[in-house]
DNA sequence: TATTTATTGCAACAATGTTGCAATAGACAA
DNA sequence: TTGTCTATTGCAACATTGTTGCAATAAATA
């Protein structure tokens, strides 16, 4: 999942449509790389000159999410996000005074303790969700 | 955060009052523990016989959260759950087959991780969300 | 250019959460 | 027990996020 084009022409292999609003969404997604809700993805739109209806921008996240282009991840503020399937996986640390978000990869720890975890609940985790909140350099 | 008159000892120190439905929510997040949302705790409020105004039960949850008796957790179904703050920090099993939640101490990993997010990226962490998603042991 | 149907917009709805304001009921003093 | 003070509550009204059915529109292809 690195190159736009690729998206779109699976997509297109797919047999879905390219219209205007869908790339118009890629794109905003591939510029910010990085949790952008559902309003804030719908102001852009019509920034750019597209105006999209709330439900369009609904669906077409479902459809994103299907094609596993995005996806979805819930941080303290009782919003949904969104961001493209980067290929590292990655967590986040979102600073709780400037709202900055960075990213940050975390290497194989999370997989051990998975593995712990089986062993000891008999509970096979299949994702989890990881977020950090603080202070960000600026703002300490 | 040990005994529930303890907590409403507290709150009478702060001067606070006792009322009904404040009494009954705090027994409610102590009898379960884990993992309610207020919609959920509305409901129980009412089964008990004591029905309350949406708006009440959130205010309540606000009062309890300054007040450090409950914390907030949101995890993939986009609902915010609650739950009494507990000496022992723990996280959270989600099995997506049956919605049961499990709940697993982790040790100081994380801990670990965030002096080594502090080096790298000068982001002094301060607070973390962590939960599995997965199969549990009947589910799978 | 005509055809097909995936996509879109609109209306209507549901769930969660918030605010202002007047009424109610805990706590405490008399 | 009764009266007073004000923290708490309920209600109305609203905001935001998210969903569904249905008719209109516009990509893709022949
Ligand atoms: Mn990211
Ligand atoms: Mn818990
Ligand atoms: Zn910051
Ligand atoms: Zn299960």
């Amino acid at each position: 999942m690195l190159d736009i084009d690729n998206i779109f022409e699976k997509i297109k292999l797919d047999g879905h449509r390219l219209t205007k609003i869908r790339k118009a969404m890629i794109g905003i997604l591939f510029a910010d790389k990085c949790l952008l809700s559902a309003s804030e993805i719908r102001t852009r739109l019509s920034v750019s000159g597209l105006s999209a209806d709330r439900t369009t921008v609904y669906r077409e996240l479902g459809f994103l999410l299907e094609k596993n282009i995005i996806k979805e991840i819930r941080i303290a503020d009782r919003k949904t996000y969104y961001e493209i399937v980067s290929p590292e996986h990655h967590h986040h640390l979102v600073c709780t005074k400037c709202n900055s978000v960075q990213e940050i990869v975390m290497g194989n720890h999370l997989k051990r303790q998975e593995d712990r975890i089986y062993k000891k609940a008999r509970f096979k985790v299949l994702a989890h969700s990881l977020e950090f909140y603080g202070l960000c350099r600026n703002c300490r």
